[in-house]
DNA sequence: CCGCGTCAAGTTCAT
DNA sequence: ATGAACTTGACGCGG
């Protein structure tokens, strides 16, 4: 198993991301911030090799306003060079990177345009990994949308709109299930439609159960086999709920009790697992010190001093 | 230079 | 009908 954690890395110099407001991005300002923040990338993926973190999900904002008007930048031929650079670190450190286009990536849409950005916006995220040469197994994960009061023919137009997608975006794309309106029993009705893989988010389905009552590892295993053969390891997405602070929202840090219950009981541990937490990397850590066998001592003392500057 | 309000996009829910 | 939450911390402006 691989556990990783998504889009920055804690208490590490030079893996800050810049960004800018939408009347500041001139395309000086954005290739500045290009280029700051592929080399803030790079300082993720190293510090991820270094300490034996496997996965990785990659933020959206490296590229700034990327699907919109505003940026007209060639990127993905500009910045070849750099994308190729760390491609190759990837692979090379066998870490598995993904994307999460964000809550405005709506393919379901009943307003045509929303549809139209949503794709356009597929489309950078395809892009940044086809250009950092990775293979169809990192994945982008998306939710399923709206439901516009009639969530029948919402999950139609999901499934419709899918099969519009080009089919480079098609093969890496992963549907999970969400905090309001679709569970998992409904991602995974829409999976058998569209065959895209799901991702079993144990928060989102704690908070938004489906109607079917099953256990957790019966859900578990019948996501598994939404996984294809060039789909990699299944994926799903494990948080706590903060407490005190509104449902659904992620604790500051993986408690390790309910953790290891939660491991303890997984049907298959060949899986990868996507932490959804504030601390990032130390709790990656963290949960990757307790799981897996192997990880260098001097790594794990380093990295524990630093977990403790910034947490306890 | 410090601190606090602001920030592309969509949807749902609360008021 | 309008606004906040979702989630997020860096930016950017005003003092």
């Amino acid at each position: 198993m691989s556990i990783g954690y998504a889009c920055l890395t804690i208490g590490v110099p030079g893996t800050n991301l810049s960004r800018c407001i939408l009347r500041n991005a001139t395309e000086i300002n954005l290739r500045k911030i290009i280029t700051a923040n592929l080399l803030a990338l790079e300082a993720m993926i190293d510090y991820n090799i270094e300490n034996h973190i496997r996965l990785f999900r990659i933020s959206s904002d490296i590229i700034p306003f990327a699907s919109h008007p505003v940026n007209n930048i060639l990127w993905w031929e500009d910045y070849k060079d750099l994308f190729l650079r760390i491609g190759k670190k990837i692979r090379n450190g066998r870490v598995r990177v993904s994307m999460h286009p964000g809550q405005y990536t709506v393919i379901n849409s009943s307003d045509e345009k929303v549809v139209c950005n949503a794709i356009r916006e597929l489309e950078y995220h395809n892009r940044f990994l086809e250009v950092l040469g990775m293979d169809p197994s990192c994945k982008l994960i998306l939710h399923i949308g709206g439901v516009y009061g009639n969530k029948q023919k919402a999950m139609e137009t999901f499934v419709n709109n899918y099969a519009k997608l080009d089919k480079s975006i098609r093969d890496r794309l992963v549907i999970e299930n969400d905090d309001k309106n679709y569970t998992i029993e409904e991602v995974l009705a829409i999976s058998k439609e569209t065959g895209a893989p799901v991702v079993f988010d144990n928060l989102h389905h704690e908070v938004n159960p489906p109607e079917k009552i099953q256990t957790e590892t019966m859900w578990l295993q019948e996501c598994a086999k939404t996984w294809g053969e060039g789909d990699g390891k299944q994926k799903i997405h494990y948080s706590l709920q903060k407490e005190g602070a509104s449902v659904g929202s992620h604790s500051n840090t993986i408690y390790l009790s309910p953790f290891l219950k939660f491991y303890n009981k997984l049907p298959n541990k060949n899986i990868d697992l996507m932490l959804e937490v504030k601390d990032k990397n130390l709790s990656a850590l963290k949960c990757n010190n307790i799981t897996a066998k192997g990880v260098p001592i001097e790594s794990l003392n380093r990295e524990w001093d630093r977990y403790k500057l910034l947490v306890l």
